[in-house]
DNA sequence: TAAAAATACTCCATAGGTATTTTAT
DNA sequence: ATAAAATACCTATGGAGTATTTTTA
């Protein structure tokens, strides 16, 4: 077979006219240079130059061969052109996969900032529940997910951006009564109003409370926690918040009274996931380093950045099993 | 630098999506085609391939590359195939040239037998006298020339076509008074009608007649034989005609006595030159062999091929240098 | 444990170099 | 005699093979 050499060579000749010179620009020696002519014409059974005293000429297929041969190392240049100027970090298309309990918090303020930073980058964003995620992620639907750590499977690899804590919602009855429903009521499973089956945030407010039998409260599920708040504020019960969504859930004026943990905090560990086998991971690190900078503005508010600034629980935290 | 090689790999791994299966595709062994893959992107500065558990995937710039490195296999596959199934024979372009007291005898039958037998032959000609067209050969503005030989030029080669023999023409003296011009007396070198300088027939015709000095006769020099003719029926004088020129320009009625010298006939020599370092002899042979055939029926006319059976010349032929 | 790719190593083909010969003018 | 390409011959690189290890699910 030929090889991408012999076409050098022999460009060379077709240029110089002259194995002597082509060899010299080809940084090798005449004899060597000739060989390999010798054998590309033996190869294609075909004479390429007619050697005269002073200069080759080119055949009439020389000069068909040397046109080809020419387009087809322009070609190959340029593909090691574009392998090697390929901008390395966040171009082209990244498919990201988010978590519904995350995406509309955390999105809104990435988003721009990634295109203003990265403009060559072309985000395909798929938003569901964590499982449909990861098996998207195995089977290269997704390049990366964002999601709530731990995430324990076979092939891929995860790394923690922030932790966001859980604020407890209560309503805040009229008149100052707050009898009826005191964060210990609430803690011991008794109102909470959670997201329907298959959100982790509801799997982590059940181990926070250390529920085991769902009952009743299964008629609470709601699909968007914009609809649990309504509730919370309506009096139907109470609520675990991220505390990144407090900052667009919280409507101004909206009746419900806002209590931190005590430390050690009960909050989920928010990550991002990909397959060990990614070839992105300066991608993904460097998604990261954005995730996490808005991230922690989100998730630990300090003053002034939350409406409200919530009363601190003065009972011990519950044990934490979601970070 | 990259290969041929690696990209043959690459392809094949882009296709088969599994290094083992390409490797049996490629027929080497997988540490084989690996090794060339680990090349490849090594020197690409860019990994191409994302290794998984039981199949491989393409990075973003490995389909980039992928889709580069098969347009190039294939053009490469097309040099070969275009290289190889060039046809041989008489096609393409291909220079000729022919000196002034040829072409016109020999080419209006030869150029219809040549775009009948080789339909991908463009034919190029030059219609000049001997040394121009030896000129234009070794600078490399001719491929091939129709002359009369013997060339001795180095550089180039020649083949010997046919005999093309003389035939003396004297102008039939009104009432058969032959006695004013008589073959003796045109071949003592008196009242021969030759062409211009230059031309090989006029230098040949003298050496027959062994004439050392133009003298007067200068005055007759022609560009044609289709004028010497004319002069010659009109009784200015005799001439020597190639035998070849006798269908077209003894034209019917024309006032003229032919005579043939008795062996050994004084002769033309036909024939092809090239450059020694052509790569198309066997183009060359393949023209020689039609040339010939059509030569040797016009140059040696059997009965009723020439409109006028020339008689036999009774003295002796003179001798023979131009063959 | 099993499948796949990477590594270790050995060997041989081949590309390349230097010296020399051949060829053509 | 000279210039250029071809050839001879040697060396060293590199490509390929087999056997083995590593990796990962």
């Amino acid at each position: 077979m030929i090889t991408l050499k012999q076409l050098r060579y022999f460009a060379a000749v077709a240029r110089q006219r002259h194995f002597g010179r082509a060899a010299a620009e080809c940084h090798v020696s005449q004899p060597a240079l000739s060989l390999q002519i010798q054998e590309l014409e033996s190869f294609l059974g075909t004479q390429l130059v007619e050697r005269r005293r002073n200069a080759v000429a080119l055949t009439e297929a020389g000069r068909d061969i040397a046109e080809r041969a020419g387009r087809i190392l322009m070609e190959a240049q340029d593909l090691v052109d574009h392998a090697r100027h390929r901008p390395s970090v966040l171009t082209g298309r990244l498919e990201l996969g988010v978590i519904p309990s995350i995406a509309p918090y955390l999105l809104p303020a990435t988003l721009p900032r990634l295109q203003e930073n990265y403009p060559g980058l072309d985000i395909g964003l798929r938003e569901t529940q964590t499982a449909t995620l990861l098996g998207d992620l195995v089977d290269g639907r997704l390049d990366v997910a964002l999601l709530s750590l731990p995430v324990e499977r076979p092939g891929l690899e995860s790394l923690h951006l922030f932790d966001d804590a859980f604020i407890l919602v209560l309503p805040s009855a009229p008149g100052g009564d707050e009898a009826a429903l005191t964060p210990e009521a609430v803690l011991s499973g008794e109102s909470l109003l959670l997201l329907e089956e298959g959100h982790c945030l509801r799997d982590q407010a059940l181990s926070f409370c250390g529920a085991t039998s769902l009952g009743s409260r299964r008629q609470y599920g709601a699909s968007s926690l914009s609809t649990i708040m309504q509730m919370v504020a309506n009096g139907f019960g109470a609520t675990l918040l991220p505390a990144m969504a407090l900052p667009i859930e919280l409507r101004p004026d909206m009746p419900v009274r806002l209590f931190r943990f005590a430390a050690p905090e009960p909050s989920r560990s928010i990550g991002l996931v990909w397959r060990k086998s990614s070839a992105r991971k300066s991608d993904f690190h460097a998604l990261a380093r954005i995730l996490a900078e808005i991230g922690n503005a989100l998730a630990e508010p300090r003053e002034g950045s939350a409406p409200i600034e919530p009363e601190a629980l003065r009972m011990p935290s519950p044990q934490r099993r979601a970070s």
